[in-house]
RNA sequence: CGCGGGAUAGAGCAGUCUGGUAGCUCGCCGGGCUCAUAACCCGGAGGUCGUCGGUUCAAAUCCUUCUCCCGCAA
């Protein structure tokens, strides 16, 4: 039907830094006649409205922004665009079933992870989270529930152990959008995977709330060390130090020793230790409240080592 | 007008309540010690204490305007 992108009517769907550079592509090489994205958002204490990172490219562009308060309802619009396909990635929304029938190629979706491993919302988090050595991107057609669609293409990048939420999310972007480009024409030759997700060995993961932010000295190090960088560069691990809470932003792995769980057995002169399950994790950057970003050797110039050395972290009173 | 914290040398902080021309820990520059050093010793530079105005003999400090930064909540 369609011989070449440039022909193809795209609808794109989604809302995040994570979601631009394919919209970049998809502007470049195929004929893209609308962006849905979510609805500008109160940003901060100033409630600034806020449009999202993808409307913002959109608009640069010159395209058609949709931003439907509720698409289950809101969808006519859509369909008017009359697209031969949608592709969404990150948007944020159940698209519903009136949508997912109407494309001629049917609408497809990019997901952050190797399919049908962490279904759901946190997958970039959950597989550094998990300590996972590789993940990747999996583009499906959608169906009617969450990430369980026949899978078309797939691609496995490395996870560093240096990774963290912001810098896997953006290389996974990146490759993403690439491994669409290339996936593309066997979608609209049909000449694709297109094969069944094994609903048996499907892993989900959910959205991370406040309280998971607080770290659990319980676990391993490597663990703690994982979670630290899953949340950064936000929403940020945190540990409560002398009532007040305090955001971890980096740490690196210490010595294999074992004391009292959630101490701080050690200050140095750019980090301090806490004592996990099997050894210390080194904090080597915070953030306090009401404070930016410091180095822990910056921190140390200014608080009373008194209140650091062996003081119990995460001791509610 | 959602709640709250903050702005003092390049960095992190103290001093503000009880006004009297600024201090600590680091960094930086110079010198010394040392086989050597991120260690130690001596010396030095660097701040109109975020902004406007007010009170006062005198304001980082008390009162007021504004700007910016950040945490929570959304």
């Amino acid at each position: 039907m369609v011989k070449n992108l440039k022909d193809l009517k795209v609808v794109y769907m989604g809302t995040p830094n994570f979601s631009v550079p394919t919209l970049e592509m998809l502007i470049e090489e195929t004929n893209v006649i609308g962006v849905v994205t979510q609805e500008d958002k109160e940003v901060g204490r100033k409630r600034v409205l806020t449009p999202s990172p993808v409307k913002e490219c959109a608009l640069k562009h010159n395209i058609k922004v949709l931003t439907p308060h509720k698409i289950r309802e809101e969808y006519q619009d859509i369909i008017d665009l009359d697209p031969d396909i949608i592709i969404t990635c990150a948007y944020g929304q159940i698209v519903p079933k009136e949508l997912l029938d109407f494309p001629y190629y049917g609408c497809i979706n990019i997901h952050g992870s190797i399919l049908p491993e962490y279904r759901g919302a946190s997958p970039i988090q959950s597989a550094i989270m998990n300590g996972d050595t590789e993940t990747g991107i999996t583009i499906m057609y959608m169906d009617e529930q969450m990430d369980t669609g026949n899978i078309i293409n797939m691609d496995k990048i490395d996870i560093d152990i240096t990774d963290t939420y912001g810098t896997l999310s953006d290389k996974l972007s990146i490759v993403g959008k690439n491994l669409l480009l290339k996936t593309l024409p066997k979608i609209i030759a049909d000449d694709n995977w297109n094969i069944k997700q094994d609903d048996g060995a499907a892993t989900y993961t959910k959205k991370i709330t406040r309280e998971q932010e607080r770290l659990d000295f319980s676990k391993t190090k490597k663990e703690v060390y994982d979670y630290i960088r899953a949340l950064n560069p936000s929403p940020l691990a945190n540990i409560l130090l002398n009532g007040e809470e305090i955001k971890i932003v980096e740490a690196r792995l210490g010595a294999d020793k074992t004391g009292e769980i959630g101490v701080i057995t050690a200050v140095n002169k750019d980090s301090f230790s806490i004592q996990c399950s099997d050894g210390l994790i080194d904090v080597t950057m915070i953030k306090r409240a009401g404070k930016n970003i410091m180095d822990v050797k910056s921190f140390l110039n200014g608080y009373n080592k008194d209140n650091l050395i062996n003081k119990k972290v995460n001791n509610e009173e």
